[in-house]
DNA sequence: CGCAAGATTGGC
DNA sequence: CCAATCTTGCGT
């Protein structure tokens, strides 16, 4: 039974999509042919080009160019010359959107997860619709999700106040 | 072209 | 508290 997420799940508002992405399944098939399973236990919402948060809110450049494509693809990028951050594109074209996975079952913290994945620069724009090697598979909903203020982000004036970290 | 800062982490 | 480590956006 294919329980892998399809692509409307993720052409919704990012408000809609990061708390019900709590629970849900990370699947990372790895080149020797190991998968593993993980489940999602703490997202943050970064929604277009309004929120300073938002690495978006720069325009389109290189960097946050797949943010603006539709959602279902993945948007990675390396912070502090060291970890790859995963982020899931959402919204419609232009709606440059995406969830930043902040942490997985037994991995906490993004920078974390990141290294367990084996994440690098070629995982951008890939599509989590159509890959082989990372997908995201539903679960039963969970009911205690926990919202409060996104992390590191108090150079963003009033978007810092926003509640949009989501966690169990 | 140079530079400062970064959606972090781990060690002292 | 602070270094690690390198990409990126922006100013000159």
């Amino acid at each position: 039974m294919d329980r892998r997420i399809t692509a409307e799940f993720f052409l919704r508002d990012v408000l809609e999509v990061a708390p019900e992405l709590i629970g849900k399944i990370l699947v990372r098939q790895f080149g020797d042919g190991r998968m593993e399973k993980y489940r999602i236990t703490e997202t943050e919402a970064y929604r277009g080009v309004e929120d300073r948060a938002c690495h978006a809110s720069k325009g389109r450049t290189s960097r946050t160019e797949v943010m603006f494509q539709e959602g279902g693809k993945v948007y990675v990028y390396l912070i502090y010359g060291q970890y790859w951050l995963l982020n899931l594109v959402t919204g419609i074209e232009n709606d440059a959107s995406a969830v930043l996975i902040r942490g997985i079952e037994g991995f906490p913290g993004p920078g974390r997860l990141g290294r367990e994945l084996q994440l690098d620069r070629s995982f951008y724009g890939e599509s989590l619709i159509h890959s082989d090697r990372i997908w995201v598979e539903d679960a039963e909903p969970v009911s205690e999700v926990q919202t409060s203020k996104r992390i590191g982000v108090d150079y963003s004036g009033e978007w810092a106040a926003k509640l949009w970290r989501f966690y169990l």
